[in-house]
DNA sequence: CGGCTGCTTGAAGACTCTCAACTTCCGTGG
DNA sequence: CCACGGAAGTTGAGAGTCTTCAAGCAGCCG
């Protein structure tokens, strides 16, 4: 952890340095985009952008926490991805549409850098390394998503919260913290809350997880967890 | 078209000029790229390639069809995407693990050209360009990943359908055309094929599409498909 | 023509959603 | 620090949607 100051010109460093497409890069060259990134903050329920609006930066998530969602036109909230610091949103806009297509809000206060797309390009041609990283990011992104698609489209909603709790899981750890609401989690997996309620106890009558607190979740054997 | 002659080795260019990743660069610096590219043939149903095999190349679609799936624990077929000539696969092995996680196969009979990842990664940096163009289409395919993990998490079986039909059809068109067996389509939006015939006979009722042979469909009314 | 695969149709049952009531949790303001 | 209000979460009952299993039909290739 830093010291808690807020961003001062010189600490845009910190959100540079966080994140994996640049943190390979030597002080120098981390310093040269460091030089680009503006700062900013968000609120608790704060939203750094909606769809229809123009879209032409890299943010980059420093302190806090934030949620993308598309909204369906029957109005229903679908979760696509959770940012932690250092994740970061935006890339899209970067090479194709200059629109948003999904809300990404501030779940708590927040601290972000933002890079501008006319300031990144250039960035891209000078250090192609850059490139290399964001490609690989996308291409774990990709994985994923295809990842959740197969797994909504052919798992009951008990195997997806399943696979959701042990993917979860830290190496040694058998206890695992929510990182979200679990309207959120149910919008993510693609139910409602009250079938999340359901299995979670389900499962738990089955001795397989233990709700110790409301977000914290003891998994009492992975490999039961994972044949369900 | 081309004429119909097969792949000798100067027609390596072709599969080369096809793809959106390389067909802006120079005839020069094709034929640089086409030099390094294998032709390589599968006859209908056979595999591209398998999950656990090492991956360390990038298939481009020259002529024919190729679907890509993933298969769950549970044994279901679960197809993440059609590849048709131009689309090119296995561009994850070249940034981040290498073992295949999905079954790429030929659906009928096909040529591709095979790019070696050691004979690609130095045309990256030769060519930055190439870069940029292969991040505009991870955008697009993440992009579309996510908004087909949408539709499966939040929309109903008939919804997906007819959002499926609507993106089939082309400008001006009003008839569709199937690109895939009912089977596949049905795996595709997560559901079974006893389930997309029933829904498909459930629209024809309603009067918004016609079906005028096995994999020819007429759309009658774009709007009323859409709001179902 | 036989056989295989894909497609359709029917009926029963499983799973999930919806709606509504109730409880718990948490931040706010007194 | 406690009380309050609103949001989140839980629980129950009933209704739909979708899957599954089974049987029959159709199309295609050897």
């Amino acid at each position: 952890m830093e010291s808690p100051t807020h961003c001062h010109h010189r600490s845009h460093k910190t959100c540079v340095s966080l994140v994996p497409i640049f943190n390979h890069l030597s002080d120098e060259q981390m310093a040269d985009i460091a030089a680009l990134a503006r700062s900013k903050h968000y609120k608790k329920g704060e939203f750094l952008y909606q769809p229809e609006e123009t879209s032409d930066a890299l943010y980059i998530l420093n302190q806090g926490m934030v949620r993308i969602f598309h909204l369906t036109e029957s109005g229903k909230e679908q979760l696509v991805r959770f940012l932690q610091p250092g994740d970061f949103t935006g890339e899209m806009a970067l090479f194709r549409s200059s629109v948003h297509e999904s809300f990404a809000q501030a779940v708590k206060d927040t601290t972000i850098c933002i890079l501008k797309r006319e300031d990144l390009q250039p960035l891209l041609a000078k250090y192609p390394a850059i490139s290399l990283k964001i490609m690989e990011e996308f291409s774990r992104r990709l994985d994923q998503s295809e990842k959740q698609t197969t797994l909504v489209a052919t798992e009951k909603v008990e195997a997806r919260l399943a696979v959701f709790l042990v993917e979860l899981m830290e190496l040694g750890e058998n206890e695992v913290t929510l990182p979200m609401s679990k309207k959120d989690l149910a919008s993510y997996l693609g139910t409602t809350p009250e079938t999340i309620s359901r299995k979670l106890s389900s499962l738990e009558e089955n001795g397989l997880i233990t709700q110790v607190t409301n977000k914290r979740i003891r998994i009492n054997d992975v490999d039961a967890l994972l044949l369900v």
